[in-house]
DNA sequence: TTAAAACTTGCAATCGTTTGCGCATTAATG
DNA sequence: CATTAATGCGCAAACGATTGCAAGTTTTAA
């Protein structure tokens, strides 16, 4: 084990020339001989030179590199997001630091500052659920590092985001219950304090009125969208005084959950009950019945995420004062959970 | 937008001290007073400081940061493992780069440079499927960073690893078949050159010879374990002399494919085929019927990983020329593709 | 009152690269 | 042969933080 790092100075004294030549001979700068540059590469290689990419984003206050903070890389739906924003910026040559929130805002703010510290050049966020305060993201931004936020995006503060098209996405679901003869749709949504879930159930009810059908606030609620949380609401919904026909629910989580619930009480699906859920995860073409689900094509999402962000940092776009806003398509996959 | 980037250098003018006070007033120093302190994190707020992480790992010549090569995070079990290490090592105050080698052997090498070049103190790697290179790894350990493997770790390859139990774990699977009563034990595996899958493989010989089954080589096929490949062993299986009265598969994808096959031709599960998988992914309690398999406890095998990296750092562990083995326990979860 | 001790603070070198500017050498031109 | 242009290379100053050593100031004790 070496305890000598070599750097451009020992490559320089190997070759007998000055540091200069040798930096710029590395990165192939053409005033620079070829000669010169076959030598000192010879050289880099036989001492095992490395290049040193921290001196240099010092030297250049440029890093090369974009932060990614998401609630938790093991949810499906975020890991192909991430797999999708790091392979397109890779070919850009930036690289990516990620960070997760574990959904804690406190966390949250602590990777926003770590980011900062290792000199970002942008940051991708998707925020943690409980997120409510968002003025640490404008710090960033006024310290000249842009920021994009995907699909928890927040409502009311202006930024750059990027989300799906969850009233549309919602819509379809419900409309296509409504196709199926469903009367008593019951919906099973996300915090409304979340933008996105609001957005759904906007939706929801959309489609419940274009239908001329009647939005009835007793099948309607809202949690956070855990196994345990969707059981106590199924529990609900079937000792309520109107019994659903359908269940929109706004995760698959949630949607797999009320699948789970049916079974046990011998409900038949999608005779009896249809559910629909949302992302369309890797579950959805296993369980029993496979589930209805709308897609939201997060490696597109990801693409576009690191596209703009690439096009704000090189000035490509300028947006001054006003922000971005995209809004990636989704589509409903139907699947036998709501349909024979 | 700010242009100017406030530096330690800013503060002491606005403070009126030198550079050298102020660094130590930031970092705690016990040399400064309680009222100098003070006043340099009053006007760091004010000015809003930020720290510069890369000028300090450049000077210290130490980055606080661990780099980690994943094959994909979209995996299940990565994107755990993942989690896990990261916030293992956020309590050590250390960072992670995390990056993907998308089973490419040279996008895996590039990112080993690229990490490197980011001056990290320790590197964590699960392997790409098709590596059979290992020396770059060798390089990076010569030059004082220490590379731990984890479940894909080569086999030939003098180095740190933690993997799971797999002999015991197919051992298990295959035992828990033959206990169902199955002699035609059909066992679909991946490549027999990543050593986990060649020691499920002799998991699964040493489980029928130990039960006095004979191993039949017509029901035991290889191939990387895709959807695709799977279906078409199946078909091999079920129109070949020996049809099995059960699979064990060495990865739950697989194992899936093999339900839907079994589907697809009325082949009732568990009663005429049963079918175990590897890896307990968040599909096997949804699938229909539920999917046994062998549990690896991502979770802990991150920790693991973690700890032992931190602790060949700390120097805690001085390991010399001798190299760390850990194996993490596994467990064989029972479920309804084989028993009743 | 004075010297020693205790407490604060500053100087300046360093980490490894990059790059504007200037100098030297050679080739091309009149 | 003299002048200009082109080419190839080196000097030295950054980038922002850390830290050993030295020095200044204040407090305490004799």
């Amino acid at each position: 084990m070496k305890n000598t790092t070599i750097t451009i100075k020992d490559l320089a004294l190997e070759v007998g020339m000055s540091i200069s030549t040798v930096s710029r001979a590395l990165s192939n700068h053409h005033h620079i001989s070829e000669s010169t540059k076959a030598k000192v590469n010879e050289a880099a290689q036989k001492l095992g030179y490395r290049y040193n990419a921290l001196a240099a984003a010092l030297r250049n206050s440029k890093s090369n590199t974009i932060g990614l903070i998401v609630p938790r890389v093991s949810m499906f739906f975020h890991a192909a997001v991430i797999t999708s924003i790091q392979n397109t910026l890779h070919k850009y040559g930036y690289n990516v630091i990620i960070c997760q929130s574990n959904e804690s805002p406190e966390l949250e703010k602590e990777m926003l500052n770590l980011l900062h510290a290792s000199r970002v050049e942008g940051i991708i966020v998707s925020c943690s659920i409980k997120t409510e305060d968002f003025s640490h993201f404008s710090d960033s931004v006024n310290d000249g590092v842009p920021v994009i936020f995907y699909d928890r995006v927040p409502s009311n503060h202006p930024s750059h985001k990027i989300k799906g098209d969850e009233y549309t996405g919602a819509y379809l679901a419900t409309s296509h219950l409504i196709e199926q003869g469903c009367k008593n749709i019951a919906h099973i949504g996300g915090p409304l304090t979340s933008i996105q879930y609001k957005e759904r159930f906007e939706g929801y009810k959309a489609a419940l009125k274009k239908n001329s059908i009647p939005f009835i606030e007793e099948i309607v609620l809202f949690h956070e969208l855990t196994n345990e949380n969707a059981l106590n609401s199924c529990e609900k919904l079937f000792n309520g005084a109107i019994v659903p026909d359908a269940i929109f629910a706004s995760n698959d989580t949630t949607a797999l959950a009320v699948i789970q619930f049916a079974k046990k009480r011998h409900i038949a699906i999608p005779d009896h009950l249809k559910v629909v859920g949302y992302s369309n995860d890797n579950r959805t073409e296993i369980s029993n019945p496979t589930l209805t689900s709308v897609e939201q094509f997060p490696h597109e999402m990801g693409e576009q995420a690191a596209n703009l962000m690439m096009d704000i940092i090189k000035q490509k776009i300028v947006p001054g004062r006003n922000f971005i806003s995209l809004t990636t398509p989704v589509e409903l996959i139907k699947r036998n959970s709501s349909s024979n």
